[in-house]
DNA sequence: GAAGAATATTGTAATATTGCAATATACAAA
DNA sequence: TTTGTATATTGCAATATTACAATATTCTTC
């Protein structure tokens, strides 16, 4: 084995997760930070901010726009990337929504 | 290859990566989403509760307890295991600031 | 249109993750 | 102390992820 089985879990636990796991690597925390602090976003200033290789970067910007949490927009010769405000929101609220549901419960330990 | 470089990124990127990466797995959050729904929580409601085999099921439930997503207390000869609220909280919060942030920005795309 | 700059894709090696059968452990009750 | 019940661990095969060199693509400017 070594795949999961997405096809016994719902769709929208299989979207969550997928939504999840693209964020869940330093390399792309680091992205989601540096944009989240930045004006500008020009993709190249990204691949001199990470300690990675053009390659590697490209791909975790590829799986970040792909999970949609960032966006990206072709400005001349580059292309500016930008944290996807809604799919953020998401996160947040899923996490809400978790941590608003355990306080009404008998917490048993 | 195939190692993430870890010592690449700061300590809080990595706690943080890992944290996501614990829950982002389908059946992972299929247990979020039952611990937060049910009273009890009897590990073996969860084993019956998921599609998978028992052995596995541990498993995740260890990845989610050693992330700190969950707790696990001994209840005679079974184990409950509940959510951990502060973990959670604390992932609500990160994805809070980071909307909080990009609100603020000068959005380019 | 040729040259250079910015980004993406491909191919591949190394490592990590997933799932489970088999087995082990730990406790409860008889 | 044996038997059953609940959970954990081990070992391993299948698959996924990570990182990057080499290369391709796509613009821009001359």
């Amino acid at each position: 084995m070594g795949t999961t089985k997405a096809e016994l879990f719902t769709k929208k636990q299989n979207e969550t997760a997928s939504l999840l796991k693209a964020i869940a690597h330093p390399a792309r925390i680091a992205i989601v930070e540096y944009l989240m602090n930045v004006e500008s976003c020009i993709c190249g200033d990204i691949v001199n901010k990470l300690p990675l290789a053009q390659p590697t970067v490209s791909q975790h910007l590829k799986e970040l726009k792909s999970a949609g949490i960032i966006q990206g927009s072709i400005e001349g010769n580059s292309i500016c990337y930008c944290l996807n405000e809604k799919t953020i929101q998401k996160l947040k609220v899923y996490f809400e929504t978790i941590e608003n549901k355990i306080s009404k419960q008998n917490k048993c330990c």
